[in-house]
DNA sequence: CGGAGCCTTGAGATTTATCAAGGGTAGTGG
DNA sequence: CCACTACCCTTGATAAATCTCAAGGCTCCG
């Protein structure tokens, strides 16, 4: 939550406490909330890397949306809602469990609590919607480009990649249930894209060595994650 | 907004009165909002077919959801955002327009009303992942069959689609926008479904012969759009 | 030292795109 | 009423992108 917009001491004191009062801890790889269950509390992303998936009955596997922290996710406004995809932990990830009445009554106090809210839920819609544009109509080239690019604005927005380089935990194998394609083709497109000094990755640590051509190649513009409604704290 | 959850005959009159205050009628094809506009208003369908979509500097387009009567656009939540895409109309369509400060003290007024809202937030979004694993992990069959699926699901939902046969004003070409291919690979996969007895296409009306194989073959589960919340009035 | 997980490479198959052209139909103007 | 245009739909041939299958190598961890 600390990257949003304008609060003053004593609202981030009771964010703060909101925050404090349940966590978890989810090992990598496992789920922090599987498909079909019906989420118990809002769930704030306080420490590592996740991801919105789904899984077909034959194995295939959809990566939705990648989760980082600050993330909010199971909004669901008081109503059970049976989740039609899970969350899973890409690292080890510490999440704050919130009660939705206690956001609730918190967002009714603290305008800026409830405008990040729905600052949240834009953004999600909007990247949502730019997933179906990387998947429907780019390249294997553009959308992995497209991926680094979100990744890597969105790292930025919230201190975790003040250089070129970034923490970047994800498997190629989860670059392509992500892209919609096939690891060996990832491989390939990421050797092309380390061949043109685009990028180096290795382990888990991602450099982007030409930020402007990969925009270019992904036709990358960060107008829809809203930087301009999330002022860093 | 007729379908939508239990509201008692005043709620209805000052909904009615909402939706009557302004309105538009958009001629077939053309927009209704464009991208890079800021809407001044939440947007109602009271009639006719629309879709979100996204257009490319090179012509490619990107549909990235059917709107149909009833479903609610722009809800912005008093905060001014750039479209980072356009609302286009498919057939004529006639839109309300709904002052989002009024929209937001029938909310309070109303629960109904929030609720309603908060549903149509949750069903956008909940399609929106649906199309990334269509698009993501499904053949054009599949995606194609999954996109006849969605649309017969809904309208029935809202009292448009009684029988086997409903309007379907999309051309080929609309359908390739949407599930990511060409016309005329879309084309071909309808002639096939044609050829096995699965839908009729012809014109603008599409009567689904098959509905239980249709879904078995998009493995389409109508869960993500939430029938459940969503009693018919 | 052994295993597990991940990355890499190659060859061939499949799906989907591209290019190009023809045909139907509905509306429009003469 | 006919000709014409515009917009779709359809078909064929060929090309390109991506997948599949299969195997081998690296690295880290126990």
């Amino acid at each position: 939550m600390h990257a949003y917009s304008g609060l003053n001491d004593a609202d981030r004191r009771q964010i703060d406490t909101l925050l404090d009062q349940r966590r978890q801890v989810v090992p990598a790889r496992r789920d922090v909330l599987g498909e079909g269950e019906v989420p118990r509390f809002v769930h704030v992303v306080l420490e590592g890397w996740g991801c919105r998936y789904r899984q077909m009955s034959d194995g295939r596997r959809q990566i939705l949306s990648v989760i980082l922290p600050g993330d909010v996710f199971d909004v669901t406004g008081q109503v059970a809602i049976r989740m039609d995809h899970a969350i899973g932990a890409i690292t080890q990830m510490t999440v704050a469990e919130v009660s939705a009445e206690a956001l609730h009554d918190l967002q009714l106090h603290v305008p800026a609590v409830a405008q990040a809210v729905r600052w949240n839920g834009h953004v999600t819609t909007a990247t949502h919607r730019e997933w179906i544009v990387s998947l429907g109509l780019r390249s294997a080239r553009e959308r992995i480009a497209q991926l680094f690019c979100e990744v890597y604005f969105r790292l930025n927005l919230i201190g975790l990649c003040p250089t070129q380089a970034c923490e970047f935990p994800l498997t190629q194998a989860d670059v392509a249930d992500a892209t919609g394609l096939t690891p060996v083709h990832v491989n390939r497109m990421v050797q092309e894209m380390r061949r043109d000094r685009l990028i180096e990755w290795a382990g888990k640590s991602l450099t982007i060595l030409d930020l402007d051509a990969l925009c270019e190649i992904a036709q990358f513009t960060p107008a829809y994650l809203h930087l301009e409604h999330a002022v860093p704290a």
